[in-house]
RNA sequence: GGGCGGUUAGCUCAGUUGGUUAGAGCGUUAGCUUGACAUGCUAGAGGUCACUGGUUCGAUUCCAGUAUCGCCCA
């Protein structure tokens, strides 16, 4: 087989991704092997009915890195994936599919309605799943769990009924963020608030006593006026001491209502009246327990007015009710103003329907009496967030922690576990493990489940430990909880994050993870989060089809910075990306020619002794990449380790060495072999298709010995730094590569042509620095296409025209067949100007007495001997200056 | 109103104990059919590090304030 027959001219990552994933899954390569530590982590589940978006992509690649990178350290690695039931979104999706039928779930009942939503939860469920898939994740598909299988489940009512019988779940009538078009209660953090254009109606109530004085309340939602039980007033507000204790007459209701004083009124805002609704607002239910007022609604679930609402208003939606009200309110005189007034709405998250406050009978977990130990976890490093700022949002949350309201009046998420006895002789309710057959308070068989189901987070709360058998006593627990990690986005902190670690010391005993690491959101190029509506969204599976998964990897996580920043996402990036896959696709291809004229064959994973100057180097450089990526890596900061990597493997590998050991293929192929090897093996996590197809290729060369050569690269060895880095070859390089490039610059700039044949003189009083340039001769000459190149003590005298600079100190004189000097001088007048600026910087710095005394030595010294070497590059223009007459 | 984050090249971003000629990728200019790669190679141009003050021998970096943009909470 040849190289062309191994590796095509241009990577094609569509040609390989699908079986290579294939080839993986089905080999078992994701399961934990060996004896080494654990690592583990769960995936955070995605909506089983959602579509893969750029925030999976992100959050995939970033635990995919670091199981990879965990992997081939040696440890045991289990990274468990699933789904998630997402109660109210999927409930949503599947209707919307049904209304669409001409049915709806309303028609069909809650058993049929389930029904559908399995069915289309066995039929769309695993496209997320195969979605995951394509980013090459590394997830072990064995233990893939979903919020509503059989063990969830039973970790679920386990978990209830522990809550329950230590009482930290009860039922209460509190007034809850309701959402009309659900028809469900939803969690505080569920209600999104957006500014809107409202308006302030300020309305007068006569006082019940004398109807021609009247106090005027303010409101946003003047419907609510039918559920009103009082007004309140600030008990310091001058304006209306004498009316506190007197009543006032409704409008249209005709019901005496009291003047209240209560400290938490305004008295700037509106009127400093205001009308107490606790039925429909949170705030005036707090009023109204201070002050023993009655609760009444006046809406009902759908939020139509009811038939506490006077007839006219009866069946009205609020928004038509509130229309009409006002139009009445402006007739009868009663209403004084209407002043335009922004102020936030809450809204459904997911419905977008605006949420009405309601007073509703709901279950709660109390949660201030679970939060302290999780708390203290994070207070006392058990538990690590990485960037740790996150931790002040943390404590923020848990700290001001209200209760949670769990219960959903929706079909599709795990049923409360609790039972009503029908007998009505008033027994307790009954909260059990499964069905149970009679009252045990008085033996009647009529008993009647609770229909509303638990918020899909009480489920994802206990995901690091129901997922691995939980409430059984398993293996997998044992072996791997706590986790090792959790990656997700700041988005889910206080919905999951503070839920799994409260949860999990309270089920558990155990913090259920020791570090998180919290990414930014990923937008689009201008910042703005994608939507489809905006349609600004970039499609992860289309980059896939176009680019390959490695380049979608690779390009996010070269973003994904030390501060956790949003990340704005370009196609530009992902074309670099996809150019950078090419690039190492190249490489190897270059190897694989090389290895062609191989007289032995060569073991890639035997550390090679290097036979040249530049064979050494680039060890160097590869010892150097191997500790800055491991570093990086172990300390979540991918970009940096991205950069490290894209630096190593375009520039310093395959510009200067690959380029440089063309002067000795044979001899420096054992290192050019493993450094390719060991490179693919660094670039792995980040790019696990190119890498491993490279691998394959390689392994399969007649001059490879594949002895200790594993078959997957995923179950190699992570690099480890051989030898001792040599400074002065170091040192020796840099100086050759500024030379190098400054004979480039000087061919450029006078426009000769590398045709001809080129003599350059390049000249330095150092002995060993004169050496040092006689052994790079040869690199010289190849990489300048120099053709002669002579190292003297000091500048040669040349008559006839030439070019002239340095670089280093070194001296740079070539001979040209003509030269412009006029245009020399300019050039060399340029450079002399900024070397004297460069110098004025340091002579000022190193003629302040106060520098030189204070500064570290260390760095003084530095400042001297740049000084000194700009004062010598600038006596070498000046002298090359006076040449040119 | 409270909190958090940002402001560095045309664009997207790096830059931790304060000392570099302030870096990268993309874009841009000029030149290359260089036997791995034009998804490439070579050489350039491009920055008052938002502003103002302070600390310091020295500030993109630390402190205070201002402006401005974004996010979260109320």
């Amino acid at each position: 087989m040849s190289t062309d027959e191994r590796f095509f001219k241009l990577y094609q990552p569509a040609e390989v991704e699908a079986s290579l994933y294939e080839e993986w899954e089905l080999g078992g390569d994701f399961s934990p092997v060996g004896t080494g530590p654990s690592f583990s982590m769960v995936i955070p589940p995605p909506n089983v009915t959602g579509e893969l978006h750029m925030g999976h992509a992100l959050n995939v690649t970033i635990q995919d890195i670091m199981a990879r990178f965990k992997r081939l350290h040696g440890f045991r690695v289990l990274w468990i994936p699933g789904t998630d039931h997402a109660g109210i979104a999927t409930q949503n999706v599947v209707d919307k599919t049904l209304q669409a039928e001409g049915t709806s779930a309303a028609k069909l009942g809650r058993d049929e309605f389930l029904k559908k939503v399995w069915e289309w939860k066995d039929n769309y469920g695993n496209r997320i799943t195969k979605q995951i898939r394509r980013l090459g994740a590394s997830v072990d598909w064995h233990y893939e769990r979903f919020t509503m299988d059989d063990g969830c489940k039973t970790a679920v009512t386990k978990h209830f009924i522990d809550l329950y019988n230590q009482g930290l779940i009860y039922k209460g009538e509190y007034i809850v963020n309701w959402c009309p078009k659900n028809k469900t209660a939803l969690s505080d953090i569920e209600v999104e608030y957006k500014e809107s254009n409202g308006h302030l109606w300020h309305m007068n109530y006569p006082l019940t006593n004398n109807p021609t004085t009247a106090i005027c309340v303010a409101t946003t939602r003047p419907e609510t006026m039918f559920g009103d039980t009082g007004v309140a007033v600030h008990p310091d507000d001058e304006r209306y001491q004498h009316l506190i204790g007197q009543t006032v007459r409704l409008p249209y209701v005709d019901r005496d209502i009291p003047i209240v004083a209560d400290r938490h009124v305004d008295k700037d805002f509106g009127s400093g009246a205001v009308k107490v609704t606790p039925a429909h607002d949170p705030n005036d239910f707090e009023i109204g327990n201070r002050h023993d007022l009655p609760r009444i609604l006046v809406m009902d679930e759908g939020a139509i007015m009811n038939e506490n609402a006077p007839k006219q208003y009866q069946g009205l939606d609020r928004y038509q009710c509130r229309k009409q009200l006002v139009k009445d309110l402006q007739t009868d005189g009663f209403l004084v103003k209407i002043e335009d007034h922004v102020h936030n709405v809450g809204t459904n998250t997911r419905s977008g329907e605006v949420i009405e406050p309601y007073l509703s009978k709901q279950w709660f977990i109390d949660m201030k009496k679970c939060t302290q130990p999780a708390i203290e976890a994070v207070k006392n490093k058990d538990i690590t967030f990485v960037p740790s700022r996150w931790e002040k949002l943390y404590f923020e949350w848990m700290e001001n922690i209200r209760d949670w309201c769990i219960s959903r009046q929706i079909w599709w998420g795990h049923q409360i576990p609790v039972w009503y006895c029908q007998a009505g002789k008033g027994c307790p309710e009954i909260v059990s493990e499964t069905p149970p057959i009679v009252c045990p308070h008085c033996g009647d068989t009529h008993l009647k489940q609770d229909p509303d189901v638990l918020d899909t987070w009480f489920s994802s709360a206990l995901w690091p430990f129901s997922t691995m058998g939980w409430p059984q006593d398993t293996d997998l627990l044992a072996n791997y909880y706590p986790t090792s990690l959790l990656v997700t986005g700041y988005d889910i902190l206080t919905f999951w994050v503070s839920r799994m670690i409260t949860m999990g010391i309270f089920d558990m005993k155990k913090i259920p993870f020791s570090h998180v690491y919290i990414h930014g959101l990923v937008r689009d190029i201008h910042g703005k989060k994608m939507s489809k509506s905006v349609g600004n969204v970039i499609n992860p599976l289309d980059i896939i089809d176009e680019h390959g998964a490695d380049a979608l990897r690779f390009g996010i996580s070269s973003l994904c910075t030390k501060g956790g920043q949003d990340i704005k996402l370009s196609m530009d990036k992902i074309q670099a990306s996809r150019n950078f896959t090419n690039k190492i696709w190249n490489f190897s291809r270059f190897v694989d020619m090389c290895l062609m004229d191989a007289s032995t064959p060569i073991d890639p994973m035997a550390i090679p002794t290097p036979s040249t100057d530049i064979d050494g180097w680039v060890l160097d450089r590869l010892n150097h990449t191997i500790e800055t990526v491991t570093d990086h890596l172990n300390d979540y900061n991918f970009s940096a380790a991205a950069d490290e990597l894209w630096e190593f493997t375009w520039n310093q590998c395959c510009d200067w060495y690959v380029e440089g050991m063309k002067l000795h293929k044979e001899a420096s192929l054992p290192v050019l072999t493993y450094v390719c090897f060991q490179t693919l093996i660094l670039l792995h996590p980040f790019m696990p298709f190119v890498t491993e197809a490279v691998w394959k290729n390689l392994s399969k060369h007649p001059n490879i010995k594949e002895d200790n050569l594993m078959d997957t690269i995923q179950h190699a060895t992570w690099p480890t730094p051989t030898g001792t880095v040599n400074a002065d070859r170091i040192q020796a390089f840099d100086t050759t590569f500024n030379v190098i490039r400054e004979i480039r610059h000087l061919i450029k700039s006078t426009q000769v042509s590398t045709k001809e044949a080129l003599t350059v003189h390049l000249s330095h009083p150092i002995k060993t620095t004169q050496t040092m340039l006689q052994n790079q001769i040869n690199l010289i000459c190849k990489l300048t296409k120099v053709t002669q190149c002579n190292i003297h003590p000091s500048p040669v005298a040349i008559d006839g025209p030439h070019s002239q600079s340095v670089a280093s100190t070194i001296d740079i004189q070539l001979i040209l067949p003509a030269v412009d000097v006029a245009a020399e001088r300019d050039r060399l007048s340029k450079q002399l100007t900024q070397l004297k600026q460069q110098q004025a910087t340091l002579t000022k710095k190193l003629s302040n007495d106060q520098f030189t005394a204070k500064a570290p030595p260390a760095v003084v010294e530095k400042v001297r001997s740049e000084s000194n070497n700009i004062n010598s590059e600038i006596q070498s223009i000046e002298q090359q200056i006076a040449t040119l007459s």
